[in-house]
DNA sequence: CCTTTTTTGGAATGATTATTCCAATATAAA
DNA sequence: TTTATATTGGAATAATCATTCCAAAAAAGG
């Protein structure tokens, strides 16, 4: 039968995702990936057919990787408020890790492509609602539980939750001390109580 | 003497920063800003030098023009409080122009540009202290009036409000119900208190 | 009107873009 | 070892990229 795939396909897509991560997707070229993934050029397109397909393919590695890191922020979690905490905290570790100052793929995504490309933008939307229900479910339970206000609707703080990360996944850019974004979450944090 | 230019400068720079909002720095072509700005493609090297440096001046009208919004906030507002009410209302309103879904030029610049343009970087640092300046300044004066409550520091305070105004700009690329967002600036609103 | 200076229009530049093609190579099963 | 299939390397494609060049046109002051 046929030849196998030399290559090891999560390794290339980290790769490529790196690049695109950092150049966006309209800076980043074929050559780009061909240089970082040491990939042939008629390899990548015949194993990911397109930029396009691959940027996408990048996208969802990304996203899987990042619902692991928070996975594993609520399993050290003694509780739904804790769990908040943890899930703002794990963004400073992210950006801690970015010495670059690249920000989130998936916000550079929808900065730059949620308006071009109807699929992404589907895509993305899943994402945030994925997100928000998320904070939802852990609010309500920390209202049932007496450790959160029941002044708002667990749907308000869970947009605001939301957006506070997206700010600080921002806001780490230009501003690398954790000092300062811890104080933002221990903010977040007393006002849910 | 010599001939002037033809065209309002103004405007032409306008059509630019339209184009270079909406599909980004490496997502624009000079083609598209010909079409965009009907100037031939010498009279636009002539008349701006390069595509980087229109890119700059489209940047810095764009900021000029967010003071002007931000002044005339400040100017409708009954004290510190309200002043920083109506500036989070203003992020509504310009979400709400934004229906192509663009979000904010600077943070797109942000997202784009800042880790690979040296410059670029310190003037999106200069624009951001700026920002959290003016947030510091109406909560110490907040604070003196007793409006906001003195349980954090106005530079906390000040970080904590940048970060909710650039997470609502994240935000309402994907969420235009101006409800929600409005219930997000309410309940910042009433942390502050 | 003439001179000086600048802006234009449009072609030309050479580099880079994403993608395709094909022959050569490799591999696994028969 | 032969056969069948897939992956490769590298060149070729045609389009588009940012930028430059130059001659023609325009305008303001003398």
């Amino acid at each position: 039968m046929a030849r196998q795939e030399e290559f090891n396909r999560s390794e290339i897509i980290s790769s490529a995702m790196q690049v695109f991560w950092e150049k966006g997707y309209n800076g980043t070229s074929i050559q780009d990936l061909v240089d970082a993934t040491g990939l042939n050029r008629s390899s990548i397109y015949n194993s990911f057919g397109s930029k396009q397909n691959l940027y996408r393919i990048s996208l969802d590695q990304y996203a899987d990787d990042s619902n692991k890191v928070f996975q594993k922020a609520l399993l050290r979690s003694s509780g739904p408020l804790d769990a908040i905490r943890n899930l703002l905290y794990s963004a400073i570790a992210e950006i801690k890790k970015d010495e670059q100052g690249r920000g989130c793929f998936i916000l550079n995504c929808k900065m730059e492509l949620s308006s071009h490309d109807e699929d992404l933008k589907q895509w993305l939307l899943k994402n945030q609602e994925k997100s928000i229900t998320l904070f939802k479910d852990l609010v309500a339970e920390g209202q049932r539980e007496g450790q959160i206000s029941t002044a708002n609707s667990p749907e308000t703080l869970a947009y605001s939750l939301f957006n506070t990360f997206q700010g600080l996944r921002m806001t780490g850019i230009l501003t690398n001390d954790p000092e300062i974004l811890k104080e933002i979450i221990e903010n977040t944090i007393e006002n849910i109580q």
